[in-house]
RNA sequence: GCUGGCGUAGCUCAAUCGGCAGAGCAGCGGUUUUGUAAACCGCAGGUUGGAGGUUCGAUUCCUCUCGCCAGCUCCA
């Protein structure tokens, strides 16, 4: 086929190729001659490279439409919103200085300079005004202007820190974008036209520093979202509902599970009897499952001579998370911010053989470490709470299996929680690192090692590792789909050497062991508070403090109802009677916002034929049946053991 | 720690401009004996987070303080 040298060739996903005139847009070649590409489109990668559908095509290219399915359309999508919003904003507060604005997960946000904070009747305002824009539907073109002349510009528009981020750049040439009066300093690329954003919503207004740093001056910042359709926007504020609904801190006080109180202190709780026994279970499920898997588990005090924390290094890289010491006689002594030193003195109160590593000691160890009170969060960030803490000490061979083997017992736990989705990461050695390059080389590749032989992917996160040592952190996924870090398997080689930890090797000589730190649900306090909303409260049958409530009709079935609950209590079920005289409506319903998984009515048809009428939660017919049928009901929701899998 | 918002009965929330602090639920007493998400009547419940100030008078205005919430920063 001729080729005209005025056309280019341009070749899609899909490997078909077409040719186009030379000069015409990333729009146009997408959509074939003359129209323009179809409004999904957002934006295109040329070459791999994500740019504007209004780039001119100067040469043969491919080309890959950019719609809001994927990350990087959504980006785009949320960044222009936000361009959006800043417009609204300076036209409705012309004195507001812009900051920055970018695309974030789910929405966006701009953050700027004014003179008091915004209130809700702004953000009305704003996004009222937003809107009009939209309907407007003004192109966003882009411009290139070198540095000096950006920074010329925005000083005459009095952007101040739009001069800031200018005078830290590296590039000589700066783009802008802009639509209809409004310019904004931006890498782009950005949608067409403001048109394109169909469903916008302002969601709050905030403070945050200047470049995130608490030195720097407040601004003001705006979050929002938008989504391609006014359907999809509605989703996601509903699933916003539901995360309220879901609140563990709403869920725990109403189901008298925990609360934090005035009177005991900022980020201390305090576990009533239900959520207790919760935690107990959790608990004796851990204990089972770490005996059966060749841990041993140890206690340990909640304080200790200062001096142990300055040989472990605490003193010294933790002191700011640490309560301040308490003078005892003639030392001073430490309230534990980690379980590790412990651990390691147990290790060191006997001579150590090679024949006796792994040493694997867990504990279900509470410590309190001074937060500073902006950041605690009901249970998710506490002062006090009890990490599920295991220490491995063993050979630098053996870190692969070991690795390997609490990668699957992570697993193994986290699942049987009922959660099945997890991110995974291996974070490299930092900048500042105690130990060899080679044993970090070492280390790391024993972790990439496990990992790979699990068959799971993970991601790298390069020189996020602990200054001791490389880790692999887990993620779990809850039933909104949050991601909350829980698990994580620490390699430390400062420890052994910080108190010359030593077995004998096969050559009758000292050797220096490894450590591993490890915990599986991090904190139970954080673990059973995303429980609670992974659940919504409606813990599964083994969890459920109360797992079968007997419901009488009238009083008449008092005794009746009295024995079913003795035969469930022998049986090793937790049940209880609601034997108040009320009607049988009232009962369920208590016994529904308490989340109980079988409710037993009991009537004198039951009384009669022996049975109880099983109503399950939110309303489930279970039909009529004997007490061992209930038995075996609440039974067949026990877990499994990790050895029996 | 910083910025902003908020603290009223056990819980959820009212109380106009500074003018007698109220409701529903829960609790207690009684009536009702009931078939799958709220029977009815009554009673009781408060130093309005705490301290100080302004005022004839403060839940309301001011100062300080404690706590909670959102965000920044940090993190199990």
């Amino acid at each position: 086929m001729p080729r005209d040298s005025k056309q280019i060739q341009v070749t899609l996903p899909d490997g078909t190729s077409r040719m186009v005139p030379v000069g015409c847009t990333a729009a146009e070649a997408l959509s074939g001659s003359g129209g323009a590409a179809s409004r999904e489109v957002l934006a295109v990668k040329l070459n791999g490279v994500l740019t504007d559908l209004s780039t001119v095509l100067t040469g043969d290219a491919s080309l890959a439409p950019i719609t809001f399915e994927s990350p990087e359309g959504q980006d785009v999508y949320r960044h222009s919103s936000t361009h959006i919003m800043a417009q609204a904003v300076k036209e409705v507060f012309p004195t507001a200085q812009l900051a920055i604005g970018p695309a974030i997960e789910e929405g966006f946000y701009y953050d700027f300079a004014f003179e008091r904070p915004f209130t809700p009747e702004d953000l009305d305002k704003i996004e009222a005004r937003a809107h009009e824009i939209i309907k407007a539907d003004r192109p966003f073109k882009r411009m290139e202007m070198s540095r000096q002349d950006a920074i010329r510009f925005f000083r005459q528009r009095g952007e101040s820190y739009k001069v800031d981020i200018l005078e830290h750049i590296e590039d000589q040439t700066a783009s802008l974008y802009s639509q209809g009066e409004f310019v904004d300093l931006c890498r782009g690329p950005h949608v067409p036209s403001t048109g394109r954003v169909t469903a916008l919503k302002l969601l709050s207004g905030a403070g945050a520093y200047w470049r995130g740093d608490e030195r720097n001056p407040m601004l003001q910042r705006i979050y929002g979202t938008s989504f391609p359709t006014q359907a999809a926007l509605d989703a996601h504020l509903a699933k916003l509902e539901e995360i309220k609904r879901r609140d563990h801190r709403k869920l725990g006080k109403e189901l008298d599970l925990i609360t934090m109180q005035d009177e005991i202190g900022p980020g201390l709780v305090l576990w009533h009897p239900k959520g207790a026994l919760i935690r107990l279970l959790i608990e004796n499920f851990w204990r089972e499952q770490h005996l059966q898997q060749g841990y041993e588990l140890v206690y340990s005090p909640h304080i200790a001579r200062l001096d142990l924390w300055r040989t472990s290094g605490h003193l010294d890289y933790y002191r700011e998370n640490m309560f301040v010491p308490m003078k005892v006689e003639a030392s001073e002594y430490q309230l534990k911010p980690m379980n590790c030193p412990f651990h390691i003195m147990i290790y060191k109160s006997h001579l150590r053989s090679y024949r006796d590593l792994p040493i694997r000691y867990g504990e279900l160890g509470t410590v309190y470490r001074y937060e500073r009170t902006g950041v605690l969060h009901g249970l998710l960030r506490v002062r006090g709470f009890t990490q599920d803490d295991a220490h491995l000490f063993c050979r630098p061979d053996q870190i692969e299996a070991e690795v390997g083997r609490v990668l699957d017992f992570t697993f193994f736990v986290l699942r049987t929680f009922g959660f099945s989705e997890f991110e995974l990461y291996l974070s490299t050695r930092p900048e500042k690192a105690v130990g060899s390059t080679e044993r970090w080389a070492q280390a790391t590749s024993a972790l990439e090692a496990a990992l790979k032989g699990r068959g799971v992917s993970y991601r790298i996160d390069p020189g996020e590792g602990v200054f001791y040592g490389p880790k692999v952190d887990i993620k779990i996924k809850d039933v909104l789909g949050r991601a909350w870090q829980c698990s994580t398997v620490q390699v430390d080689f400062n420890n052994p050497e910080r108190f010359e930890l030593a077995y004998i090797g096969e050559d009758g000589k000292p050797h220096q062991p490894i450590m591993i730190h490890r915990a599986l649900m991090g904190s139970i306090e954080r673990f059973f508070g995303i429980l609670l909303e992974h659940y919504a409260g409606a813990f599964p049958t083994w969890l459920a403090p109360v797992q079968a409530k007997a419901l009488c009709i009238t009083e008449k079935q008092r005794n009746y109802a009295e024995t079913v609950v003795g035969q469930l209590k022998a049986a090793g079920c937790r049940a209880e009677a609601d034997l108040r005289n009320e009607k049988i409506g009232f009962k369920i319903r208590e016994a529904e916002k308490a989340k109980i998984p079988y409710m037993l009515v009991i009537g004198d048809r039951e009384v009669e034929q022996g049975t109880v009428a099983v109503r399950g939660r939110s309303g489930a017919n279970l039909g009529s049946m004997a007490v061992p049928a209930v038995i075996d009901l609440i039974r067949a929701d026990l877990p499994q053991t990790m050895s029996a899998r």
